[in-house]
DNA sequence: TGCAGCCTCACATTATCATGTGGTCTGATT
DNA sequence: AATCAGACCACATGATAATGTGAGGCTGCA
């Protein structure tokens, strides 16, 4: 069990916490996490958000927890729909990775924060206190992400990184990669050797900071380098 | 509050910080602060960053405490020079007032974190701390003002009913199967058997009628089925 | 002329994926 | 009560991908 903790800013009436989360372990150990904390009380934990506006409604949150990963409407998904009808309720994105783009869409979207899952009991009750008092609490890997963000955001990134600097053969077999073939079919293909796909494909994965097919075919379609 | 703690003795090199302060009785306590502290090393202190140029090349801090405003040459300029030759110098601007519009020229110049003057000397440590270990030392109403400037984008596509009957669970995973994950991070993540995450995979290719994960992913992302 | 980037190929080892066959449990439907 | 689909798990085998090291020929550029 965790221990109670103590929170300095003495709300007049508790802070109403939603959760979404789809994981039962994590979703009832966080429930009792805040039900068993002062200043705290559970509106709510559900597993998934396709309900969001009328979740709302019913359980008049003043604080979200929302899993950033879930079936039948994603995190980032119920993130929109809660700001589209209540955009003075907060909303803290829990998710397992520090992800970049999800990053992005979360802010996006209007996340009021954005935390691990890791994150310790008690570091998660003081985020929660910290967005009711008009903070935005997020790790600090994720914090100099934001800022990162930043400096491409009004000038877009149209051109500039479209083709990542890669070559002419690079960009082909990257495209055949998305047409789903193997190494071998490429090879076939192409009259090369499959030795030789391999290595640009392994210069592939440089340039583009990836480390499997899957991201490399991903990040090919998201950012339109075919 | 802040969860990142920073234990300066486990340091291997102390920190060389420079400080850009105009005013002279801040600028002594700050220097003071840094030199009684371990794991930190006064590299300068300094009244303007007019010769920012030249400070970075015989000064060689890691990180610079840079005051937003000062005569001659503005710390928005300074941080402006300062990246311009040396983006790996992590740059903390100091500030009275939490205003809007400097938070946004500062970030665009590539600041790495935001602070107000009247920090406490423990946080400022921490903060020196945290932006060398890869974070972003924010006030959190800085922090949230940052989520602020991000472009609101409107709700996304509407209805999306081509879900070629995925089950939930299966159009989950095929979601992290887009996001790069292998099947042992899948395992991990939704905290199941990777063998259960191969015959979710293997439903999941039967129904997309496709045969690798490249097939699956750019399906996936093409037909818009997360 | 030397360096840098690109394209080509080879060999080797480990990790991960694809496929098949089988099974349990649960809840919804018939 | 029986059936069925979905989620779950296990074991096994061959195929494919990921990573590292090394190398030769080609081009353009300083």
């Amino acid at each position: 069990m965790y221990s109670i903790p103590y929170y300095p800013w003495q709300m007049e009436t508790a802070t109403r916490v939603l959760i979404y989360e789809d994981n039962i372990d994590l979703r009832t150990s966080l429930s009792q996490l805040l039900s068993g904390s002062m200043g705290m009380e559970l509106a709510g934990a559900l597993g998934n958000c396709t309900q969001a506006e009328a979740d709302m409604q019913r359980l008049r949150p003043d604080v979200v927890l929302m899993d950033i990963d879930m079936p039948g409407c994603t995190g980032i998904e119920g993130l929109r729909r809660i700001k589209a009808i209540a955009p003075e309720i907060n909303v803290l994105m829990l998710t397992v990775f520090e992800e970049n783009d999800r990053v992005f869409d979360a802010i996006c979207a209007g996340a009021d924060g954005y935390l691990l899952k890791k994150t310790s009991p008690v570091r998660l009750l003081d985020a929660i206190g910290e967005v009711r008092a008009g903070g935005a609490p997020m790790t600090p890997v994720i914090a100099r992400q934001v800022l990162r963000l930043f400096p491409k955001v009004p000038p877009r990134r149209p051109a500039e990184e479209s083709h990542a600097n890669l070559s002419a053969r690079e960009q082909e077999i990257l495209g055949l990669l998305v047409e789903g073939y193997s190494y071998k079919m490429i090879a076939a293909d192409r009259g090369i050797s499959i030795d030789t796909v391999r290595s640009h494909i392994k210069k592939i994965y440089e340039k583009l900071h990836v480390r499997s097919m899957t991201e490399a075919v991903s990040k090919a379609l998201r950012e339109g380098l075919t």
